[in-house]
Parts: C-alpha cells; sequence; structure tokens
DNA sequence: TTGCATCCTGACCGTATGGTCAGCTTTCAG
DNA sequence: CTGAAAGCTGACCATACGGTCAGGATGCAA
C-alpha cells in the first residue's frame, strides 16, 4: 500500500490500520457469523500478524463491537432521509433508495447486523432500547402525520417501517439467494434500478400515496 | 418424558431421541449460528449425552444439514399456497399467511435458514440451483400470466417475490428487534393478525391487483 | 432363555483458537 | 541526538471443542 509514503506518521498508522482490520473484520464476521470468524483469518486478510490484532483490539469481542457500532452509525444516517421530506412520496422514496444503496455498497455490514439482530442483539441492546427506539418513535409520529393530512392510507405505521427494513435489507442478506436465481451472476445496475423502482412503486401504491 | 412409558421399542427410541436432537440443534443453531454453536450445547439442551449425539449424527455438519433440510422441506410445502389459487389475491394472501405462520412457529427453523442463505449456502447450493430455481421459475410464470390476464400491474415477479419472502421471513429473523420495539413483549395474536393484514393489503394494492 | 443387534456413555485425544508477553523496531518531541 | 512512547511480532499457553472408542446396558427375535 505504501511504496513511496515510506515515512508514515502515527496517526496515519493507527487510523489505516484500525480501517483495515475493521474491513476484514466486516467481511470475515459476515461470512462466517460471530463463532465462525477467527482472528487468523481476520488478520491474514487485513495483512497483518494475528498479534497485532490484539494490540488494536484487545478482544474477539471488542472488535466485533467496533464492526456492529460502525454499521449502525451508517445505518442511522440513511435514516435521516425521512426526516427533510415533505410526504411519503419524498420521504419513503429517498429512505429506500438510501438503504438499498447500503446493501448494495455494504453488503458484509448488513449481514453482521442482521445476525446480530437475529442472535438476539447482545452487543446492541442497549442501543435498540435507546437509539433505535427513539428514531422509530419519532418516524412513527411522522407516518401519522401523513394519515392524518390524508397524504397516504391508515397504514399501520410500524408495520410499513418493517416492511422498509425487510425489502432493502433483503437484498443484502438474502443476497446470494439473488445472485443463484440471477443465473448466478451479481445484480447489474440496471437490475438494482429495477428492484427500487419496483419496491418503491408497490409500497407506495400500497399505502396510497401515488396521485391516481 | 417416559415415566409410564416403561418398555419403549426400538423404533419410538430412534425416532424420539433424533426429533429431541433436531428440536435443540434448531434452537442453538438459531441462537448461535453453526460456528458458535457446540456440541455440548445442544446435548445438555436435548437432555442427553454429547456422544449420544455422535451416534445418531455423525459429525455436526451432518446433523446441521440435517437441520436446514427440514426447514426447506417446510418452506417448499407452504410455497404450494401459490399453485392452487386461481388469481393474485387468493394466492399471494395465502402464500403470506402461510410464510408468515411459518415466521411465528419455526422462528428458530427460519433464522438457520436465513444463516445458511447469509453464508453463502454452502449446505443447500445443490438446493437452491435445482429445487429453488424451478419454484421461482414456475412462480414467476404463474405471475406473468396474472399480469397478461390484466389481474394485476405489470410488477417485475421475481422483485414481487423477494418482496414477499423479505417482509414475511423478518418477522422471524427480526422478530427480536421487533419484539424490542414492542416495548420487550412478543407480538400478541391481535398484533400478528394486523401484521398480515398490513403486508397483504399494501402488497395487493401495490401490484393493482385489489378492486378499486 | 439366549444370543445378538441396537443403544448408550464416561473417559479420552488431537487440534484450533483466543489471548499473552518479552523484547524488538520505529517515530518523534524536546 | 536521545530517550521515551508507540508500534510490532514470533513464540508460547490454557482452554474448549469435535470427535473417538471400549465396553456396558437394553430390547427383541427365535
Amino acid at each position: 500500500m505504501s511504496e513511496l509514503t515510506r515515512p508514515m506518521r502515527r496517526q496515519d498508522i493507527r487510523r489505516e490500520n484500525e480501517k483495515a482490520i475493521l474491513l476484514a473484520a466486516e467481511k470475515v464476521f459476515a461470512e462466517a457469523g460471530f463463532g465462525g470468524a477467527t482472528m487468523q483469518l481476520i488478520a491474514d486478510l487485513a495483512g497483518l500478524p494475528k498479534a497485532n490484532l490484539h494490540y488494536y483490539f484487545a478482544t474477539k469481542e471488542e472488535l466485533y463491537r467496533s464492526v456492529v457500532q460502525n454499521i449502525f452509525e451508517i445505518w442511522l444516517q440513511a435514516a435521516n432521509c425521512f426526516d427533510v421530506a415533505r410526504g411519503p412520496v419524498d420521504g419513503i422514496s429517498a429512505y429506500i433508495d438510501a438503504k438499498m444503496e447500503i446493501s448494495r455498497r455494504h453488503p458484509d455490514g448488513s449481514k453482521v447486523w442482521a445476525s446480530e439482530v437475529m442472535h438476539g442483539a447482545p452487543v446492541l441492546q442497549d442501543y435498540m432500547e435507546s437509539t433505535l427506539r427513539e428514531w422509530t418513535d419519532g418516524r412513527v409520529e411522522i407516518i401519522r402525520r401523513w394519515i392524518e393530512e390524508g397524504q397516504m392510507d391508515p397504514v399501520d405505521p410500524r408495520h410499513l417501517l418493517y416492511m422498509l427494513w425487510a425489502t432493502t435489507q433483503h437484498y443484502a442478506d438474502f443476497g446470494h439467494q439473488i445472485e443463484t436465481l440471477n443465473g448466478g451472476k451479481s445484480l447489474s445496475d440496471r437490475q438494482w434500478r429495477e428492484a427500487k423502482e419496483n419496491i418503491k412503486r408497490v409500497i407506495l401504491k400500497g399505502i396510497g400515496a401515488l396521485p391516481a
């Protein structure tokens, strides 16, 4: 990585190594799960000796925690699309776009997140009970207002949110299945676009937010 | 389990033990993933010595394979709802009902299946390339016919199927998240019904299958 | 009752894994 | 230039895990 940047500053070293480790860890955790992942595998993928991993992350748990928190940050960031919007069409469209982009660009992270939740969120339980719950409650309120304003049908806001999460997350978590059914090839740009358009159209029409 | 059925027949012994082991394995694999699951844990949960597990299932892989195949059977069975139906409203409604029932009654199995796919389907790859692909292609054809007959909008059948899988599977795989957002309590009968109704209404209306 | 196949299990083994550490090299402030 | 702090790592350790096996218990057909 650095044939030319010979004299690397301390800060940079730390930042780059942590980044490389986190990236490798994300991939390995996604592919093997927490239990199946090994520090050796992560180290190899990051191109570092195993002992070096323990210099930056004391334990496997700590490393895992960092990976999961990283994803959660990205996740929350995308979630803001909801706020700026004036109505369900804008808001939900933007949110679907953002979440689909995450599924496409960070499939490993999405899988780690899914895995974490599936196993009872041992690491993120407190986040779910605080940050996630608050975010959700806020969005439920927004949707409720949209309904009151007659911008969409009276659909249960929570189940609508679950539907958005499910449909978008699916393209990351079950990406392998989708690829297999796609003749073993990953989705093309065009297919990703179609996926997004389909989801948007069905959901927006389904909640009565599209002009007749 | 058998204070009164003292003399247990060979057949029964085998069947009951295999059943107990598979049930325990399903739970442990769901909670810990393949890598995190241990034969000891499964044995304890099944109430048998570890060595006894290896008498019925030679290796951890073999046991896991059995669990995954079990789920796949259930999954395929539910998938037949599609065939008997005459139109999208009947077919998709029945399918959603069936898959939601699976999510509710077999959350562990659903998680194991999700985990298997997320990790690249090491065990079920061949099934996905044969059985699953055939089933999917068949259903795509059915949906295409519905579209031609004007029973629904021209929605991409594959993405519609993914949407059905995603939304229903979500209630099992992300059940913990849903429970947390539900005040830490699992969904009531009523809430499950609402979930199903919401999904059905949004999707059926979204694909233009509901009478105006 | 007898002989045998099935069922069962405590004790054991080799290996892989997470983690440690002593001591090395490199950076950099003063 | 220098010394201390930060970065690095090969070798090592304790443990836990998947799997084995010899030998005992049990049901069952003849």
